[in-house]
RNA sequence: GGGCGGUUAGCUCAGUUGGUUAGAGCGCAUGCUUGACAUGCAUGAGGUCGUAGGUUCAAAUCCUAUACCGCCCA
């Protein structure tokens, strides 16, 4: 016998662990594989709730995707996240040692990584099995695996082949605390409030000088020229002079250059080519020197003079003041800058020039652009499909190295003898240029999104052609967050048409982020950050699943409430006690049926709305529509099977025999296909009910239960099927639609005159054509409605009984006889209204009948309306009849 | 500056080929220890679908403009 109330603590950890003993993770079954990659969750720390977002989405699919018989491969994972990780590991050194990776060493900081890696690897992992994850753990992959260190080299070494990989000096973000270049995505801009400084540029034989106002006057130590727009009156004199760099004194050209604002700040530029992106291409325009006047720990470098080794804030207050002393100050204003702000550490980046790897993205990018106009790659939702297009059509050089340790390590060794550079896939004795064995690799190690960018191939084992590159590559689908599209998604597309010929993925699907119940996005730093293992502990794992699943729309971001989470968990519980109520039912019910058993309306009815149902949800599953789909299974089984059949059921297996072994037949096969349906949403409650309504069936003689027989366990069971719609559907639906219509309006009667919610009053419905059908559920409808049987008259015509509540409900009218209880005049102000309502729908409708709707909209919504027409006329002649009556 | 999304009931959100009385959960009101469930049952109130135009027999849905909020790219 099951508990009172579903209790989820016991269950999950146990099916999980039962699942994973099974096997069922793992490929199974015959046809086209279903796969999916899982997006390798950082170890930088443990899971948050928007991890759980794509558990959940992923898993769906999964779980549906494994039911509908496939081969299904769900292949999970970790990434290394080098800065995010070294950040991270910096960090608890200085807080727990005071010391920092570079007083460690490289060695033993790496060993630090590794310790921090099976550390949070193992929580993470752990935090998947939580969610109810049913990804196959044997093929579980590390970014720093040796196999996926060695598709990182192979890659490495065939783009430098190619020629798209390339080391220059070029101007960079460089991110100043962690001491590393950074690309470009890596940077995010803020909107702060900074200042414009307006000083005085000296210009050799001239009394005048140029005004020039820049945000960040420390860079003035790296001016190579003052730029001016040709056209501008101005200034046009000075062209072609020589200006001082101001303290310096150092000789500058002043150059014409199209690129220069007038209306912005005094018209007239500084360009400081080493510090600034679009100074770096006005530098290359004309050829101008380039003064690295930082350091890489952002402090003045000799280029400064005087400022030297000062910090470049300090640097900016000291040249400041010097300048103001020196008379070259004019003014200084408020203003909003743009300011770039590193990803990770949040400080201010700092472009410089800086020795770095990159890869040509070019030639990667066309392909990539290609197999998604060609439509190899669906992207849903569509939108994004532009979001994409942008990127990649205005696709810049990718720096991919990292002046960190955490990484796969560039391939690329330095010869000290001869300088030169070899670029291989394992580490050579001798120079192959000089023969010299000094040879020394690049310290740098590449950004992460190098490793990323291979993961669905080198999880499967490439560049060996492997079984399972071969079975399951290229990859079904790629589920993942909006957000990393550039860094991650049009990475993948590139990598993998580049090195396996062959798009990864055949669609993509991209969730939204999770915000609270704010609308905010979650972050460390607003403390907003939902941890799913508390969530679970509270609500259970199911509950969160469902919330997140039926919460929004794809591409949607969800706000995440304590209410939802609520609602799930009751959904659950509804769940569970749906099952109790069916367990001790069929307890019950006879083993064998005596005759040819009938349906009774409600069966009939209930048995049309699972196989519409399940065609609804089959639709919305294949064009993604997963939050759909939950929201509308949930509304069928609440709102119908357990609010309407699960009450009927009562009487009718109460009536024994036939009926009863035919009701017990329907609740099961209504309930275990409701459970197929939740299954992917909500794993543990489905999976555990399933094993209850197993095992009660096969213990009962009747032998209730699928066509096929009982699968082992939910998690591998079919998905429900309802076969081609057949004409006995609708009608069961139309036809059950007047009960369900009578009951609402008794009850709303009584509810209304305060009739006592026990209390069984009679009732005399004048059903006309509808009289033997309301008759073959005259025990439904007196169930429902509270009605005593033995006072509950259905005839074709009959008089009103004196003293009686009046309802009209469709093409039946019921009389409910509550003497005393009854306000004349109330009555007929109550009909009255709503024969004012009738009317106005005949009238409505009547007026959209005559215009040209009739001609040109479609037939089938035309008799729609026609036959609302008639129903409304049916409504208001019953209506009219009855007030007269009451005259 | 360019692009995208959102604006629907008090709150959070659905509403995907435009079909005529716009749905759910939560909240609210009223009444219920009905033999599965108070994590529940019944009944009800509550929306000019941001604004202004347009297309159409028909618009929450398509088009244009616009306001506000958010995001992405520069």
């Amino acid at each position: 016998m099951l508990a009172k109330a579903y209790d989820f603590r016991p269950v999950e950890r146990r099916l999980y662990a039962e699942w994973e003993r099974a096997g069922y993770f793992r490929p199974m079954g015959v046809g086209t594989p279903f796969v999916i990659s899982m997006p390798p969750p950082n170890i930088t720390d443990r899971l948050h709730v928007g991890h759980a977002m794509f558990v959940a989405t992923e898993d769906l699919m999964i779980r549906h995707a494994r039911m509908t018989g496939v081969p299904t491969l769900w292949l999970p994972g970790t990434d290394h996240a080098s800065i995010a990780t070294e950040l991270q590991i910096e960090k608890e050194l200085m807080a727990s040692e005071g010391t920092s990776r570079r007083e460690l060493g490289r060695e033993a900081f790496l060993e630090r990584a590794w310790e921090w890696k099976r550390k949070y690897g193992g929580i993470i992992t752990e935090q998947l099995r939580r969610l109810g994850a049913s990804c196959d753990w044997e093929r579980e992959r590390f970014t720093l695996d040796e196999g996926l260190s060695r598709a990182v080299a192979e890659a490495f070494v065939r783009l430098h082949e190619r020629g798209l990989i390339y080391r220059g000096d070029y101007l960079i973000n460089w991110s100043p605390g962690l001491q590393t270049a950074v690309s470009d995505l890596e940077v995010e801009y803020t909107e702060e409030q900074a200042t414009l400084y307006y000083f005085k540029y000296r210009v050799d034989g001239f009394e005048q000088h140029i005004p020039v106002a820049t945000t960040r006057p420390e860079t003035i130590m790296g001016d190579t020229a003052v730029a001016v727009h040709p056209a501008d009156e101005r200034y046009h004199k000075f062209i072609g002079a020589t200006a001082r760099v101001p303290i310096l004194d150092r000789p500058i050209p002043v150059i014409a250059d199209e690129y220069v604002d007038r209306e912005f700040g005094s018209g007239a530029l500084k360009v400081t080519p080493g510090h600034d992106p679009a100074d770096y291409q006005i530098g290359l325009r004309h050829n101008l020197p380039i003064v690295n006047a930082m350091k890489p720990d952002a402090t003045m470098s000799e280029a400064a003079g005087p400022y030297a080794g000062l910090d470049r804030y300090d640097c900016r207050e000291r040249l400041w003041a010097d300048m103001q002393a020196a008379g070259l100050t004019i003014r200084t204003e408020p203003y909003l800058q743009q300011v770039p702000r590193s990803q990770r550490g949040g400080e201010i980046i700092e472009p410089m020039i800086s020795r770095q790897w990159f890869v040509r993205m070019q030639p990667l990018a066309e392909p990539a652009l290609e197999a998604v106009r060609e439509g190899r790659i669906r992207i849903v939702p569509e939108r994004f499909t532009k979001v994409y297009f942008n990127w990649l059509e205005n696709i810049r050089d990718w720096c991919i190295s990292r002046q960190l340790w955490w990484g796969h390590r560039i391939p690329a060794w330095h010869c000290g003898a001869c300088g030169e550079i070899t670029v291989a896939r394992q580490a050579a004795e001798r120079c192959p240029h000089c023969g010299s064995t000094s040879l020394e690799q690049d310290p740098d190690v590449l950004d992460t999104w190098f490793s990323s960018g291979l993961w669905p191939f080198s999880t499967l084992g490439w560049p060996e052609d492997t079984p399972d590159l071969r079975n399951f590559y290229p990859t079904t689908l790629m589920e993942t967050g909006y957000d990393i599209l550039f860094f991650w998604v049009a990475r993948m597309i590139m990598m993998g048409l580049e090195f396996t010929g062959q798009v990864p993925f055949t669609t993509i699907y991209l969730h939204g982020l999770i915000r609270d119940e704010r609308g905010r996005k979650m972050s460390k730093t607003l403390g907003n950050v939902i941890d799913p293992l508390e969530v679970m502990d509270e609500y259970g794992t199911d509950a969160l699943r469902f919330a997140l699943l039926t919460g929004s729309g794809p591409g949607n971001d969800l706000s995440l409430s304590p209410e939802r989470l609520a609602a799930g968990r009751n959904f659950a519980n509804k769940l569970w006690n749906a099952g109790r109520l069916i367990l001790g039912a069929i307890a019950a019910v006879p083993g064998t049926p005596d005759g040819k058993p009938t349906r009774t309306a409600a069966d009939v009815w209930i048995l049309s709305r699972l196989n519409q149902v399940i065609r609804e949800a089959d639709r919305l599953f294949a064009g993604h529509q997963y939050g759909e789909a939950g929201r509308e299974i949930h509304e069928f089984f609440w709102g119908e099977f357990a609010d309407w059949y699960l009450e009927l059921s009562k009487i009718q297996t109460e009536a024994g025999g036939d009926r009863a072994w035919l009701t017990g037949r329907v609740l099961v096969h209504v309930y275990h296909n409701c459970l197929r349906l939740l299954h992917p949403y909500m794993p543990f409650v489905t999976e555990e009910l399933y094993g209850a309504l197993k095992s009660a069936c096969e213990a009962h003689p009747a032998g209730y239960g699928p066509k096929r027989g009982w699968e082992p366990a939910l998690i591998v069971a079919k998905w429900a099927e309802a076969g081609p719609e057949e004409p006995w559907e609708q009608e069961g639906v139309t036809a059950f639609r007047i009960v369900q219509d009578l009951v609402t309006a008794i009850r709303n009667a009584r509810a209304e005159k305060g009739v006592e919610a026990r209390r069984r009053i009679g009732a005399a419905i004048r059903a006309g054509e509808q009289t033997e059908f309301l008759e073959s559920n005259r025990a439904a409808l007196a169930w429902l409605a509270r009605l005593d049987p033995d006072q509950l008259r259905i005839e074709a015509a009959l008089e009103a009984p004196p003293n009686s509540v009046r309802l009209v409900v469709g093409p039946a009218e019921a009389f409910l006889p509550l003497a005393g209880m009854l306000d004349l005049d109330a009555e007929r102000r109550r009909i009255a209204k709503q024969w004012d309502g009738a009317k106005h729908e005949v009238q409505r409708l009547e007026g959209l009948l005559a215009g040209e709707f009739a001609q040109r909209a479609p037939h089938a919504v035309v008799a729609r309306e026609q036959a609302k027409l008639d129903a409304a006329r049916e409504t208001a002649g019953k209506l009219a009849a009855q007030l007269k009556d009451l005259e």
